[in-house]
DNA sequence: CGAGACACGC
DNA sequence: GACGTACGTGTCTCGA
């Protein structure tokens, strides 16, 4: 049913300007009833939620009461001097905000309350009065509840036809009666001398109405009572006309000019003025906003309807009547460290009811996971980790017939649009047009969540199949939850004696080197800072200035490799970066994560994070872990198997993504390299030279080796150039000559571009979508990176969709088979083990075997296995 | 606390 | 002629 939501706007300004301390605008308007007022119309809309709002304010001291009775009100002082100013002032902001105001001459605002109330009430309306004075009581029907404030702005008592008696001792039509007998001192409402409250209660309650009691006069008891009713019998009817609100106003106002129409752009410049800073997002969560700015305030939608957590009911309620074979959303809180964190309370919507319980019973809530014929959540990882102990929880992903029961609402809009760099309920309620989350308690929110989960779960799912990326979820992403999952909690061992021995070793050099810089530059200085660095290097040495930084001189290792020759400082300090590198970021950083209990690092792998599909890892990040250099090798020598394991096996896809590149192409030539089995770089160097693969040297080599992976990455001549310390021109050739070669390779990138143009968006092989807003950019900047990222993506996404793949089904065939052996990491291209002697053998062929099948190119895919005793060792 | 510079990986 | 290899994460400095 609709809400008509009508303010009794003085009552309400009164309130709040005594409950709040003075504040004044920084021009020196007093603005505490305007704060106040606001703060409490937000927490109506968030109780209320009302479709249509009007708010009425008396007019004028003179009204039809003075006439009648022209001390009424007589007594009431003036409003103080610093609440005058706020009557308009209020006026003015509600009308900003496009709420309708009301103000009628020779009548006060209850009288509009009432008319309102009394033309708009009905069986298809509801009507709520917002005020503070209880004479509104008498305007209570079955269509029409009074909500009084109470202490403060923030306490509210909802009053309706059912609970008054109970509250009051009596109904809505006896309060005129009642008032007109004891009078009102605050409104100066003279009554009957002598009667106060209870007599009057005890009068209407015998006889009903004001005729009743003169009627049956002769029948009270009490000589004095009965003679001081005779003598004011004239007072007592004028003063329940006087108590009597109006509800016959003609007013002009049809339901429509009720409708709020709230314009973000209007209201924000005021309250900036009024200094109220922290208001406007407020309202617009709860008020929603006419879109003339969604960017701006982020784009919240309308606020849920009202949150009440009366419903909120315990694990008792979870029988499986409340979740077999039903839908249910969870939202889950959580406790401890990744990945053995627990559940420190869950939230369960079956679109019914609300549970709210504690992680305590597992069982349970394995029963709840697994009986529900789909879960809706953005937290399937977290859940699948608290509800499982060393391992993930047995929950199934997917029912009999295969089609998931896990519906992870962020992982699809991840599917939807990658390039995002979160996918909370902000964004995905805005993304399925559902109402935004509610603000208030942890309660609230968690029950506001679950809720919008639920009402998300079809337009999800229907916009995945649409845009046709369903199976990418249900085929790769869905399972491979569980499998980043086993890896995070297998984690991975660091021998500890070593990482000791190699950071002592690696802080003493560090120590030296820097000593030698100190020395070498004739001052100290932190050598870590490139503005002081820069300072040493090209103000007090005077070398050349290479390049420059928005903020002063680069210092990177291009330019100081550039310097080398110019002073033996500069090698000095590539080293010293080198190592503090190595120090600060591995050997420091990574012996912080030493898990306490497993002694081993457990990564968190992040399947929502790259535009491109690839995975990351992070705390800490497992996927740069140091491998080209010498001094980086000992660090990834550091990654050892761990107790009852004999040694790791790293499997990697030989240059998985050129090959990927000669398939998407069909280009004849680098598939008959591969085919054949050449050395791909090598090749190209003999075909884009016109000389035997035999004769190539080994510069030539790296050259080719360069273009085949600016090839990869969307090459420019600049680039290319600057790789290789050749000049432009030259580049360019080489590009020419590399597409003369291989034509098809050519022709597929403009394809790319073109077909880039013409959707907005490419694909890769599975299906994996990215869209490219900047693609018909009039700066050539961003269309030409969006140019490249059309050639790029295709090949780096498929090369992530082709591994995630097989890591799925090794991990599969890993817990069919029963193996001890085990996945601990996956680098791009790159699966890592640890495993025991016994079935060493057979992991090698079983991956193998695997990563090579799982998908058919025309080209093979070649996976190179080979197992060590350390990681560095590992190739 | 965020931006910038830098460096590590694929 | 612009811009100038894709995709990430972590550490440090520096200034608000």
């Amino acid at each position: 049913m609709k809400k008509l939501m009508i303010i009794d706007g003085s009552s309400l300004l009164f309130r709040a300007f005594f409950a709040l301390p003075p504040l004044r605008s920084a021009l020196g308007t007093p603005t505490n009833a305007v704060y106040g007022f606001l703060t409490m119309l937000i927490k109506l809309y968030e109780e209320i939620n009302p479709d249509y709002i009007a708010v009425a304010f008396d007019k004028g001291r003179q009204t039809f009461r003075t006439e009648l009775y022209s001390d009424y009100k007589g007594n009431r002082p003036d409003a103080p001097e610093d609440l005058r100013p706020q009557f308009s002032l209020i006026q003015d902001v509600l009308k900003a905000m496009g709420i309708c105001v009301i103000e009628e001459e020779g009548f006060e605002g209850d009288d509009v309350l009432g008319s309102l109330s009394k033309t708009f009430g009905s069986s298809d309306l509801a009507v709520q009065i917002i005020t503070g004075d209880r004479d509104n009581l008498q305007l209570i029907t079955e269509h029409s509840h009074v909500f009084l404030t109470k202490k403060g702005i923030s306490d509210m008592l909802e009053v309706t036809l059912e609970n008054m008696e109970e509250l009051y001792g009596y109904g809505p039509d006896k309060v005129i009666d009642i008032k007109a007998l004891m009078g009102d001192s605050s409104d100066n409402i003279p009554g009957v001398p002598g009667v106060g409250e209870k007599t009057a209660l005890k009068l209407i309650a015998e006889y009903d109405t004001l005729e009743g009691v003169y009627e049956n006069i002769d029948a009270i008891s009490g000589k004095k009572l009965k003679e001081r009713l005779l003598e004011n019998k004239e007072l007592a009817f004028l003063s329940r006309q006087l108590a009597t609100i109006k509800t016959d106003l003609q007013l002009p106002y049809e339901l429509e000019n009720f409708v709020q129409q709230f314009h973000v752009s209007e209201v924000k410049p005021m309250f900036e003025t009024l200094g109220f800073t922290k208001l406007t997002p407020r309202l617009v969560q709860v008020m929603g906003n006419d879109s003339d700015s969604a960017d701006e305030i982020g784009g919240l939608f309308a606020v849920q309807e009202e949150v009440s957590l009366d419903d909120l009911a315990d694990s008792t309620a979870l029988t499986p009547d409340f979740y077999t074979e039903k839908k249910v959303a969870i939202h889950a809180l959580f406790d401890g460290k990744t990945p053995f964190r627990t559940i420190d309370s869950i939230y369960i919507f079956n679109g019914d009811f609300i549970v709210k319980t504690d992680g305590t019973n597992g069982t349970l809530l394995l029963d709840v996971l697994n009986g529900a014929s789909t879960v809706i959540t953005t937290q399937t990882k977290d859940l699948l980790e608290a509800l499982g102990t060393d391992k993930p929880a047995a929950i199934r992903l997917f029912q009999d017939n295969g089609t998931p029961r896990i519906h992870d609402i962020s992982l699809m809009a991840y599917l939807l649009d990658p390039t995002r760099t979160n996918y909370g309920y902000l964004y995905l309620t805005e993304l399925f047009s559902v109402p935004s989350i509610a603000t208030g308690s942890v309660d609230v929110e968690c029950v506001s969540m679950v809720k919008a989960l639920f009402a998300m779960n079809k337009p999800a799912v229907e916009t995945v199949q649409r845009e046709e990326l369903w199976r990418l979820y249900e085929t790769i992403e869905l399972p491979l939850i569980h499998t980043l999952l086993v890896m995070e909690k297998n984690g991975i061992y660091i021998n500890t004696d070593k990482l000791e021995d190699t950071t002592v070793r690696f802080k003493a050099e560090l120590e030296e080197v820097q000593q030698e810089i100190y020395d070498m530059a004739g001052e100290t200085f932190n050598i870590n800072s490139p503005k002081q660095l820069g300072v040493i290097l090209f103000e007090k040495m005077g070398l050349p200035v290479i390049k420059k930084t928005k903020t002063g001189y680069s210092t990177d290792a291009e330019v100081l490799d550039m310097l080398r020759n110019e002073s033996p400082l500069i090698e000095k300090i590539l080293h010293f970066r080198t190592i503090s590198k190595l120090v600060s970021t591995y050997l420091d950083g990574l012996a912080v994560l030493i898990n306490d209990r497993t002694h081993r690092i457990h990564t968190t792998f992040n399947q929502m994070v790259t535009a491109t599909g690839r995975l990351s890892s992070s705390d800490p990040n497992l996927q740069n872990i140091p491998v080209r250099t010498e001094k980086g090798r000992e660090i990834r020598a550091l990654f050892s198997p761990g107790e009852g394991f004999d040694t790791l096996v790293s499997a990697d896809y030989s240059q998985i993504e050129l090959r990927i590149l000669a398939h998407l192409s069909g280009d004849e030539a680098l598939i008959r390299a591969f085919t054949e089995g050449k050395d791909i770089h090598r090749f190209t160097a003999a075909e884009v030279l016109g000389k035997a693969q035999e004769e190539v040297t080994s510069e030539e080599r790296s050259h080719a080796k360069a273009i085949n992976f600016g090839i990869i990455y969307g090459i420019s001549d600049f680039g290319l150039s600057r790789d290789l310390g050749i000049t432009r021109g030259e580049a360019k050739n080489y590009i020419d000559l590399y597409f003369s070669r291989y034509p098809r390779v050519k022709e597929y990138m403009d394809n790319m571009v073109k077909e880039a143009h013409e959707t907005g968006k490419v694909r890769t092989m599975f299906g994996r979508v990215r869209e490219l807003p900047d693609i018909n950019s009039r700066n050539f900047n961003r269309r030409s990176f969006a140019e490249r990222t059309a050639m790029n993506t295709p090949i780096q996404g498929t090369a992530a969709d082709i591994i995630k793949l097989a890591m799925n089904k090794v991990e599969s065939l890993l817990e069919e088979k029963g193996f001890t052996s085990r996945l601990l990491l996956q680098v791009h291209d790159e699966l890592v083990l640890e495993a025991v002697n016994e079935e060493l053998e057979a992991i090698k062929v079983l991956l193998k075997e695997t990563m090579e099948s799982v998908v058919t190119l025309d080209v093979p895919l070649i996976v190179d296995v080979h197992d060590a005793e350390n990681w560095a060792l590992v190739k």
